[in-house]
DNA sequence: GTTCTAACA
DNA sequence: TGTTAGTA
């Protein structure tokens, strides 16, 4: 996958990224300042975003409209830590394993369909139930 | 003219 | 989040 240079060139000022996302300067900053997107700067210390920034913060713009805040978007966006992804780690009792595990999977479930723009009646029920036990820890 | 940081109605 | 102040 070559394009990947491509797709993260810093190339455009907020103004512009303004527009293709139709986000105010304010909540593109406010965004980045909770990393969920991380511009490059230039010599005067202007933000220059790539195709990817953009993409990540129309995806968080589509996260916004579902009624998810700042801390949902972060389990759904930020790395998920290697932890809890393999969840193998010594001393643990079973059940703890079992239940990362079982995050880990739910959290793959949960990114498919918050930014998998399907929105059929039956799923809301998972994001605003099991959604929960994300948010609170 | 545009963007930046910081701060507050 | 909006918006404004003072810069770069």
């Amino acid at each position: 996958m070559g394009d990947d240079i491509r797709r993260n060139m810093a190339l455009f000022p907020i103004g512009i990224v303004m527009k293709l996302t139709d986000l105010t300067a304010r909540q593109i900053r406010y965004y980045e300042q909770h990393e969920l997107v991380i511009p490059a700067r230039t010599g005067g210390n202007q933000r220059l975003y790539s195709f990817n920034d953009v993409e990540r913060l129309l995806e968080i713009k589509d996260l916004i409209e579902k009624g998810v805040n700042i801390a949902g978007i972060k389990q759904v966006l930020l790395p998920v830590s290697k932890d809890s992804e393999d969840a193998t780690i010594l001393n643990e009792q079973t059940e703890v394993k079992r239940r990362e595990l079982t995050d880990s999977q739910l959290h793959k479930m949960l990114k498919q369909q918050l930014l998998g723009g399907g929105k059929r009646p039956g799923q809301v029920s998972l994001i605003q139930g099991e959604l929960s036990r994300f948010f609170k820890k």
